[in-house]
DNA sequence: AAGTATTCTAGAAAAATATTCTAGTTTCAT
DNA sequence: ATGAAACTAGAATATTTTTCTAGAATACTT
């Protein structure tokens, strides 16, 4: 486990630095300053600075995975995992606003990039294996009919706009506070009626 | 009216760049290229880059605004108030699906630019104009009780997700034949019980 | 129409930024 | 202890953005 490698350091600078100065202006140079690391040492690690930009994300990403899949082995029922679904995007945000603050505005910036074409892989997989749980719950009828592709919109849709306005200090209403509203609304969404 | 000015050939130059090759692997050389402007001239239009690529995306928030205005003028309902909200949307992006693809990728970067404040307002003002044709239905109890600004993200989220996929080519559903769908979908999740 | 101010265009020069390159240093398996 | 591989360093280079000075077009005044 050991500590944090020069390659974590930084991930965990540009990540501070994207933060307080956007990614747009943050520069290598604030980055290895901040990091403490050489520019060499930089280059060595990521190629160029898109490509720390989408290491940033894709383990952002990779945390929320992990969070729903310990979700779905305590979770069996229909209703149980829309309501998992929306929570724990929720939980995920709290916990590293920072980071989900980065992560929502950096999207089209990695997609875009060399490495969109891994971002969207990664995508597949993620909604193949949240399509593969709700499998039995929909062929059982539990589910409102729709085409696939439109469900996970309709159920983390509401959340993540939400989301993305609460993490730019917009909204009166914290987050936690409509956390079960949300949840309950994409359970209204798609529950059979 | 008259031609297009030297100032909208550098914007219309700028988004077929930004199409083809990604905002950030866009340089002004490339623009001022493709808009037959000299550096100076795009210099004096807007100052920076930045700024090139603010006025775009205000520029193409301010359409959406003028239909959904237009659209207000012949809807009087709770329903038909929130049809509307999804259906315009739905058609500013058929209608400009570069734009729109621009734009659900820049939000970040404006909002982190010198002009965020100013696109905070502009949003402001839009929120507050469709609270303010919505009070009354709200009012009269038509919608279901939450918090206001949770109430937009309910019913834009859904559609904005799928749009963002759509636009990425990663539906197999095509936009426009769930225009109907998410309309209902909106609708049902706000309508009061 | 001549004069004057303002807006606009030009492109070279300067500044800022990103990336490459060469040379060293540490780590670690043998 | 030795060699290979991973890592670090920072000067040198390349790219990109931005500034600056000067000149052309346009509108405005008399």
């Amino acid at each position: 486990m050991g500590r944090p490698s020069r390659k974590d350091d930084i991930l965990q600078a540009a990540l501070a630095c994207f933060s307080e100065q956007g990614v747009d202006a943050t520069t290598i140079e604030m980055i290895r300053d901040r990091s403490g690391a050489s520019i060499g040492s930089l280059y060595h690690h990521f190629g160029n600075k898109e490509r720390i930009i989408a290491a940033l994300y894709l383990e952002g990403v990779s945390g929320y995975a992990r969070l729903l899949e310990a979700g779905f082995a305590r979770v069996d029922t229909a209703k149980g995992c829309i309501k998992l679904l929306v929570g724990c995007y929720v939980d995920w945000v709290l916990t590293n606003p920072d980071w989900a603050r980065f992560i929502l505005h950096s999207r089209g910036r990695v997609e875009a990039s060399e490495l969109g074409e891994q971002l969207r892989e990664t995508n597949r997989l993620h909604h193949g294996r949240i399509d593969e749980v709700l499998r039995p719950y929909r062929e059982s009828g539990a589910y409102r009919e729709m085409p696939r592709d439109c469900f996970v919109s309709v159920v983390i849709g509401p959340v993540q706009d939400f989301t993305r306005n609460w993490l730019a200090g917009r909204t009166r209403t914290s987050l936690a506070d409509c956390r079960e509203l949300f949840m309950q609304v994409a359970w209204d969404a798609v529950r059979a009626l």
